[in-house]
DNA sequence: TATTGTTATACTCTATAACTATA
DNA sequence: TATAGTTATAGAGTATAACAATA
């Protein structure tokens, strides 16, 4: 990112707005978590094995919408940082479970508050009624799953 | 993207959310813009230059919020599809300034409404106070100034 | 045969550094 | 000396294909 004089013809293009404020938050989410050794993909990656304790890799990659590809990465990162362990399925043995460390158990919640806090910052301009409905729309247009083609009309 | 049982613990975090709502419209304007031969990008591109008539690449970049390398690319992108011409400025021959073709001028206007389209149909479950708020929202995070790092308390 | 994890590989997007030409 | 455009290069982030172990 260079400049700074964006053109009034991009303010009410969704894809230029989602992109710009996705790497804006990107920005935030660095500072904010670099006490923490984290960034906030790896943190996302704690809250998910957190929140459903025994996931295998698989599984985890499912909840975050990541390829399993990347999915082995990202473990390999935690795992080097002493925040994740994987241990083999003892009824699946195909199957990674990867679980926090108590190092990682530690961690989490004081870097979730940082998060948090510094997402607060970043909306603090905003009201609170078109901050609740940001998160509606954004929930809608993430999470709703994909709709066929329209029939044309 | 993989699975599709994103966890409930995603859906309070403003990154994921922004991230994959992005991912979500970049898969959108894919569909609809193909039938112009074009991408997101390269119509917002098209759309500056036309709003803002004779820019240089340097200029355009600033507006678009892209590295002047980056704009090299995409205008060269654009003029091997017959929709930009660079020409060197009488004024300053260091610069390019880069204008619409005719074919340029003439596939805009059809391809931004397709675009306007595909948004109003991503949008279309959203009540109108909603969508309007995201549009606010969005354009406080994507476009206000960055603000110097809060003092403590 | 199918699934899970892994590796190798490639592709996209983007930025940094260095070069050319102009000022 | 500084600026505009360009090129070479490298770093993320992600995906596809192929393989090993296991079911």
């Amino acid at each position: 990112m260079t400049g700074d004089a964006t053109s009034e013809v991009l303010a009410s293009r969704l894809g230029y707005l989602l992109k710009h404020a996705s790497l804006r938050l990107t920005e935030t989410y660095v500072q904010a978590l670099a006490p923490f050794g984290l960034d906030g993909r790896e943190l996302a990656v704690l809250a998910v094995l957190a929140a459903h304790d025994p996931l295998s890799q698989l599984e985890a990659a499912g909840r975050l919408g990541v390829d399993r590809t990347t999915m082995v990465a990202l473990v390999d990162t935690l795992e080097s940082k002493d925040l994740v362990v994987r241990r083999r399925s003892p009824h699946d043995r195909r199957k990674n479970v990867v679980e926090l460390t108590p190092t990682g158990r530690e961690r989490l919640p004081a870097a979730e508050r940082a998060r948090q806090e510094a997402e607060s910052r970043l909306l603090a301009p905003l009201s609170p009624a078109d901050s609740a409905a940001l998160f509606r729309a954004l929930q809608a247009l993430a999470l709703e799953p994909r709709r066929a083609d329209q029939p044309p009309g």
